[in-house]
DNA sequence: CTTTTAATGTAATATCGTAACAGTTTAACT
DNA sequence: AGTTAAACTGTTACGATATTACATTAAAAG
């Protein structure tokens, strides 16, 4: 029965190893390239490899700050081209209720998104629940609309922050 | 069965009339301020009155220009200090994908909502799906999450414009 | 009628995002 | 290799969205 199969959550545990997910992504990103004949350039990754390392949600400023290799500051511009890039490819996901970015968890799956965006610490999990996605799809076709895109943000308390009071 | 109730969608349709549903909305909002001791004043009553008379979401700095009656432009805080009232009240929702403000159009139902956005007529309609609510909910604590606020935006063609081609 | 709470007026500034255009690199094709 | 077309970069400027801070005024509560 559809409704039984385990539902897909990424919220990031306070213990788990970044580097090894920021490499996993890295590595995800160049092969997704190379099949799409993408260019996998030097901003991109950069930036790519600013988001990854944070699960907290960071503005295209946060992101600018820590682009500044050569010394210099880049122009908001950088950013955002390299943000547009990466969320086509649908390895950025961005949060329209902060104006922030986060990675995508669930890279390479063919998946859907809801996120869950905990208020206290400000981590944010990336739900990939089918059920909603369809419940959303079904009753938007019944009201007469046909779906391109949905966008859900779930604001709230996660897990370690309701255990920790 | 739960399943089979009609499900509410507001969409505004192309020859309904604005104004008795402007005075509508006013109506309630002077009735929803007298019950819980709030004062209904000019600024709000204008913003709302604005927002109501558009079903196309407005930006802060549309209505703005809609809201110089003294001849004098209006500091953009005014407009966001009217805007916070009414979101609070429920009686304006704040479209978090366009940066955009529109009217509700189940005041005073205790509904929850999700928004169609049509990216041709830029309309934007009301879901009132319970389902889709009570989907994300479920799902969400499933997850180890407690939610305190939903936004979903969903985008794509409304009725009449995929009618019309 | 005075105290205190809420709303307003005003200026300044912070934050987020894009347009335009010249120059450079890369890929693709003779 | 040399040429061309497409994609990417650098840079400047600007537009759009939103908030802080603080002095003043109006309204409600005692």
């Amino acid at each position: 029965m559809e409704d039984m199969e385990a539902l897909p959550i990424r919220f990031p545990s306070r213990q788990h190893n970044h580097s090894s997910c920021v490499n996993k992504l890295l590595g995800d990103a160049e092969e997704e390239c190379r099949r799409q004949k993408l260019r996998f350039t030097e901003h991109r990754r950069k930036v790519l490899e600013i988001i990854a390392s944070s699960h907290k949600p960071l503005g295209a400023y946060d992101i600018l700050e820590q682009m500044n290799f050569s010394g210099r500051r880049q122009a908001p511009v950088v950013a955002y081209r390299a943000l547009d890039f990466l969320i086509n490819l649908g390895l950025v996901h961005r949060l329209n209720s902060l104006n922030a970015f986060v990675a995508c968890m669930a890279v390479g799956e063919d998946h859907t998104a809801q996120f869950l965006i905990c208020r206290q610490c400000k981590n944010v999990g990336e739900l990939n629940s089918n059920r909603v996605s369809e419940r959303i799809e079904k009753d938007a076709v019944e009201a007469g609309f046909q779906v391109d895109q949905q966008l859900v943000e779930i604001i709230g308390i996660c897990y370690e922050c309701a255990e920790s009071g």
